[in-house]
RNA sequence: GGCCCAUUCGUCUAUCGGUUAGGACGCCAGGUUUUCAUCCUGGAAAGAGGAGUUCGACUCUCCUAUGGGCUACCA
């Protein structure tokens, strides 16, 4: 029996949570919910300066929206808690002794002064990239180098220092990626990194592996720009003795134009959101996300999904629950994918176009105090030609109020001389109407065209335009029914009005 | 610069040695529609380059090129 499936998202709350760390979460909650797992929340919040206030409850918020949500975390309960990092704090320090005592890490009491002379007398000398390596260190203050007794005594004076992972020489490390197969890195091209800080903080390098160690994470399933300091995560393990999970790093998002990583500047910019919902920075900048968009989380996750996954198949619509039944990490690909701002309109529509009127007309409910009966048949007429819910009322406003505007263009292509004298004995049939569905006003309509020898081009145009003022649109004869008899007639009269002034100011 | 990862239509991707290299978005054309949208049909559009391995390479290996990531007491 191999050990439960347990995953963990754990972004940094150093500002909002861009589209590629929703993905990631995505990818993390598809995997559990497929093995039967876990998916948990942790925040790491171990670098102090960077913590942005409000940011942790951002990030909640969205996977909220998204469906993603944890059952583990921080305010979610769980049995591997507290699952932020800064309150598990007091932790972290017996682990980093217990490398010092097994020698597998040391003190460092370089200044930062000593650090930037050191790399500046290296770039002098025509070498850019100065590490803090196996070899350099013995140039350097740490307790590798210093006699014991005077570590003992920096220690006792409360000397400022960091612990650093005292990395093997010349050792290939290997660890299986299940996304891209066997990766190898020599530790003579690995750094000797900063596990604890000297101001008490562990490293993200040390209170990942301590904390993944301890919540039982069994997959670590991130974005291709931890993959470098895997090899480090690797090494860490096995100085502790710990099982190593799984690891899957994910390729990145790209920007849609150009190339590089999608970053936040992107969004705005190039006229798409990079966050699923939007964020105010505290100089009071806003960023737009898909949630305020209009956009349905299920078109935004459908569509993110589909970003670097797919299900070897044809079928690109997927709800939550197809997702996690088709999810395997073996079928994410190995490239960076570019997002593509049409594509998620396009499953934005899709979703629009799936929902049934009555569904519609509650989204709508919130928007206008119209009737549900009225908000149903407006979904219904004009859904196919929207792509967010909001567009249904803007689209279809002239089916709530009389239009106050008419298409130049309808009125100088469709509206000649003999316009008025048509639509004013078209409007002496209707009048004569007892009932006024589609059909019977469809009928009228036809009959009345045969009456005078005209065909339909030449007709409908000039009823649409004095009824709705657009050139475009749905039925004609759905939208009359709609509108009911009266307000047919009264809009046909002051269509022709108002057309005809617009027609002789033209 | 060093290390690591990647490379199929403009974009997301299928293909796990033998295919007319398939689908989707977008684009173009035609049909349906009073019109627009929808819908239907069709079209243009791809294996970065070079060496190998093989009867045969998009698929395996190597080199080059290109792109990306990392290279902090940030995650």
């Amino acid at each position: 029996m191999s050990k439960p499936v347990r995953v963990r998202f754990a972004p940094s709350p150093t500002g909002p949570l861009h589209m590629g760390g929703v993905r990631t979460a995505l990818y993390n909650y598809l995997f559990a919910k497929k093995n039967n797992g876990t998916f948990l929340i942790r925040i790491e919040d171990t670098d102090q300066t960077r913590f942005v206030p409000g940011a942790q409850e951002y990030i909640m918020d969205a996977l909220k929206w998204c469906g993603i949500m944890p059952t583990e975390g921080p305010g979610l309960g769980g049995n591997f808690g507290p699952y932020v990092q800064s309150e598990r704090k007091d932790m972290y320090r017996a682990y980093a002794d217990e490398l010092i005592a097994n020698e597998k890490a040391y003190y460092a009491f370089d200044t930062e002064e000593d650090l930037t002379n050191v790399r500046e007398q290296a770039k002098a000398q025509g070498m850019p990239n100065w590490q803090y390596n196996n070899v350099s260190r013995t140039s350097m203050k740490n307790s590798l180098t210093l006699p014991q007794d005077k570590v003992d005594q920096l220690l006792a004076e409360g000397t400022p220092y960091v612990i650093r992972m005292k990395m093997p020489r010349n050792r290939d490390v290997r660890f299986e990626d299940q996304i891209r197969g066997w990766v190898v890195v020599n530790t003579n091209n690995i750094d000797d990194k900063v596990l604890f800080k000297s101001d008490g903080m562990p490293t993200y390098h040390l209170a990942n592996i301590v904390d993944d160690h301890l919540m039982e994470i069994s997959h670590v399933i991130r974005g291709e720009e931890w993959l470098p300091s895997a090899p480090l995560h690797v090494l860490l393990y096995e100085a502790f003795s710990w099982d190593c999970p799984v690891f899957a790093h994910l390729p990145l998002l790209l920007r849609p134009d150009g190339n590089g990583k999608l970053s936040k500047r992107d969004g705005d910019r190039l006229g798409f959101p990079v966050f699923p919902c939007d964020w105010t920075t505290a100089e009071g900048e806003l960023y737009s996300g898909y949630r305020e968009k209009g956009y349905f989380p299920e078109a935004f996750i459908n569509m993110l999904a589909l970003l670097g996954w797919n299900s070897g198949t044809n079928k690109e619509i997927f709800s939550l629950e197809e997702l996690v039944e088709a999810f395997s990490l073996d079928r994410v690909s190995k490239a960076g994918a570019k997002f593509d701002p049409d594509k998620t309109k396009w499953f934005q529509q899709q979703y629009l176009r799936s929902k049934s009127d009555e569904t519609l007309a509650g989204l709508l409910s919130s928007m206008t105090n119209e009737s549900e009966e009225k908000l149903i048949t407006i979904a219904h007429l004009m859904k196919e030609r929207a792509t967010f819910t909001q567009d249904i009322l803007e689209e279809g406003a002239y089916l709530l109020n009389a239009p106050t505007s008419f298409d130049e263009q309808t009125i100088s292509k469709k509206w000649k001389e003999d316009a008025e004298s048509l639509m004013l004995a078209f409007y002496d049939e209707l009048e004569k109407l007892a009932s006024f569905d589609r059909e019977t006003i469809e009928n009228t309509f036809k009959s009345f065209l045969e009456n005078k020898g005209l065909g339909i081009g030449a007709v409908l145009p000039l009823f649409r335009l004095i009824l709705t003022g657009k050139g475009m649109g749905p039925s004609m004869f759905e939208i009359a029914e709609f509108l009911g008899k009266e307000e047919t007639l009264t809009r046909m009269k002051s269509g022709i009005y108002a057309v005809n002034i617009a027609k002789q100011n033209a």
